[in-house]
DNA sequence: GGTGGCAAATCTACGCCGTAGAAACTACCG
DNA sequence: CGGTAGTTTCTACGGCGTAGATTTGCCACC
């Protein structure tokens, strides 16, 4: 033993990586967040990742595949409407557990096996629950356009219920702000899940 | 006259400054897109442009901004959800043309008065067709929602139909592939559309 | 014409970044 | 003990965003 002149001891690997990864942005932000920060916080040299990991690019996505990772797989066989709701608010949570990881999530195609085991699961049901083909193949994308978009604009920072605007030039949002109280709650979510999973209900 | 060692002549100011810089996003992508980049593309010192932009983040917000500024408003008197449509369409539209940048449009809060002036339009028709005013409410977020996720993941560099995946464990999804044939197509874009303004008539 | 003022544009320099390539260390096997 | 393969570190390079000082171009006014 010779190194190891900062805090953390070596014994570096993939999961190690990630993990630490996924703190570092969730405790500093996506903009603060690089391979030589990472290395300090592994107390490592910036190049020792590389042998891990091909790049920063493959870093991000590695971070990514570990974060939706979190998500656990409904494997009850309920109707269709209980799993897509049961998936939707496992992705909700996690994106709300970790706001900063999220941006990347949303950005990356998700194909890793959890990802495609939970389509598999709810379009298996709707199926059986006889649901048109077509619908039961425009679900995910559907659902997932949604929750992509939606928690994007949750979990951003700068979130807000109402951007300022004239009340004279904007009366009916104006109007509408009481109705804008329960920004980001559970209530809320549900509600436009609900909303989506009608039309995909009754499409067709 | 003594400078313009460069191509481009000077003369800079906040609009030569924001179509360069969508031109060269366009062509480079976004990794590519730098400050000295889009200097040396308009033929300038990179720290003129901080005499028209406050930084770098400041000159993304600008270019988003600017790139939203090209969907057009509808100010027609149509239903509700013709204007929906007509809405959805345009930002569509957006979209493909500036693939490379829309990323940066589904990340941001977009406040511009465009987009405030559209959103009034909407929830004003939707009113005064008599829909709740909670679900008026819910719908720029469940629409924008929607918007941003899906087109986000049409968009991307690498979109594809189907990720490859073993068709023993994934059945469902195997024979779900012939009805995905019509990929980011306007046929697909208009069916998951209509889809969640079903959702949205219906709900309340 | 001269001159002062001022905004715009530029120059210089600093501290960061990602990472290629060479070198050193470690652990194990004969 | 020597070899050898995998891991970690060292060194260095080119590029980045931008702070601060400086120069330029342009105008109004004497």
């Amino acid at each position: 033993m010779a190194r190891r002149t900062r805090g953390t001891a070596a014994g570096l690997d993939r999961a190690r990586i990630t993990t630490t990864a996924v703190t570092l942005i969730d405790r500093d932000g996506l903009d603060r967040f690089g391979v030589r920060r990472l290395a300090d916080d592994l107390g490592v040299d910036p190049m020792s990742i590389y042998h891990h990991i091909k790049g920063k690019a493959a870093l991000l996505d590695a971070v990514s595949e570990s974060v939706l990772a979190e998500v656990t797989v409904d494997a009850s066989s309920a109707d269709w409407v209980a799993i897509a709701r049961h998936t939707a608010h496992g992705y909700r949570e996690m994106a709300y557990r970790h706001p900063r990881v999220f941006p990347l999530l949303a950005t990356r195609a998700q194909t890793s096996p959890v990802a495609l085991a939970a389509l598999e699961h709810l379009t298996t049901a709707m199926r059986e629950a006889g649901i048109p083909d077509q619908v039961v193949a425009d679900t995910p994308s559907i659902l997932f356009g949604f929750l992509n978009g939606h928690l994007l604009a949750r979990t951003r920072e700068d979130a807000t219920p109402v951007p300022d605007f004239d009340p004279r030039t904007h009366p009916t949002m104006t109007a509408l702000a009481p109705n804008l109280t329960d920004f980001g709650s559970t209530e809320e979510f549900d509600r436009m899940l609900d909303t989506v999973l009608k039309g995909i209900a009754q499409a067709g």
